[in-house]
DNA sequence: GTTACTGTACTACAAATATTAATACAGTTA
DNA sequence: TAACTGTATTAATATTTGTAGTACAGTAAC
C-alpha cells in the first residue's frame, strides 16, 4: 500500500496518518471504502497492530474515517463530499493566519484558548 | 515583582513569560525599560538564573523584549506601539475562521494539528 | 588592567511525556 | 464456534522537557 521510514525521527503512526490522509484527500480511497484492518496492515508493514490503531484513532478524531467495532474502518463521506475545495482553502487560510498570529507574538496557547472559546467547550490547565 | 506557583503543573519559565507579557501589554513596563537581570530576578524568586534566561529568550523570540549582552534586557518598543490594533484584528479573524472551519466539519483536533504544523516550522528527519 | 556587573552557551540529569508493544477484551458475521 | 473486526489496559522504551551547574563573553566603572 505504501512505505514507511522505520528509522525516521517522525513516529510511524504519524507517518501513517499523513499517508492515509493523502489517499483520502486525493480520492485514491473513495467514500465509505474500507481501510485495511489494523492487524492486516500491521502484518503487511511488520509493525505492531496497536500502532495502526493509534493512527486510525487519530484519523477518526480528525474526521477522516469512522470505525465500527467488529466491522472495520472506513473513509468518512462528509470529509470528501461537498466542499472539498472550500475545505482546502480554509485549511490554507488557517495556516497562514496562524503564521501571522505567531509572527505578532500570539502564543499557540492563546490560539488554543480562542479555539476553545469558539468551540464552546471549557477546560483548564 | 510578582508571584509564582512553584508547584503548578505549568512550568515556571512559562508562568514568567505570561506575567511579563502582562506587564508589557498593560503598560506597567514602558518602552525600553530595563527588566531585572537574570541573576537578580533569579535570586529574588529563589530559582535558577537559567530559568529566567529561558523566559527572556522566549519573550525575545516573540518580540516582546530585546537583550544586549553585558547590558541587560529591555522592553521592545515595537511590540507595544503599532501592533496593538493588528493583534485585535488577527484575534477576530482567527475566531471567524475557526467558526467557518468547524461549520465545514473540520474538527478541533485537526485545527490543532494544523497549528502544530505551523508552529513546528518544517521539521523532518 | 581589575572588578562587578550584564547576557549566553554547553552540559547534565531528573521528571514528564510520547511511542510502541504485549495482551486481553468485545462486537460482527457466517 | 471460528475467524474476523476494533478497543482498552498495561508496561517497557525512547524521547522530550524543565531545571540546574558551570563556564564563557561582553560592558562599564574604576
Amino acid at each position: 500500500m505504501f512505505e514507511l521510514d522505520i528509522r525516521s525521527r517522525k513516529p510511524i503512526y504519524e507517518q501513517l496518518v499523513e499517508k492515509l490522509k493523502q489517499l483520502i484527500i486525493n480520492d485514491v480511497m473513495k467514500e465509505d471504502e474500507k481501510l485495511p484492518s489494523v492487524r492486516e496492515l500491521a502484518q503487511q508493514l511488520t509493525i505492531n497492530p496497536n500502532t495502526i490503531q493509534k493512527a486510525y484513532r487519530e484519523l477518526e478524531s480528525q474526521g477522516y474515517i469512522y470505525s465500527l467495532k467488529g466491522k472495520g474502518s472506513f473513509v468518512h463521506p462528509v470529509t470528501k463530499s461537498q466542499n472539498k475545495e472550500e475545505l482546502t482553502k480554509v485549511r490554507e487560510e488557517l495556516k497562514k493566519l496562524f503564521a501571522e498570529a505567531m509572527y505578532l507574538g500570539i502564543t499557540t496557547e492563546e490560539i488554543q484558548t480562542l479555539l476553545r472559546e469558539v468551540e464552546g467547550g471549557e477546560q483548564d490547565d
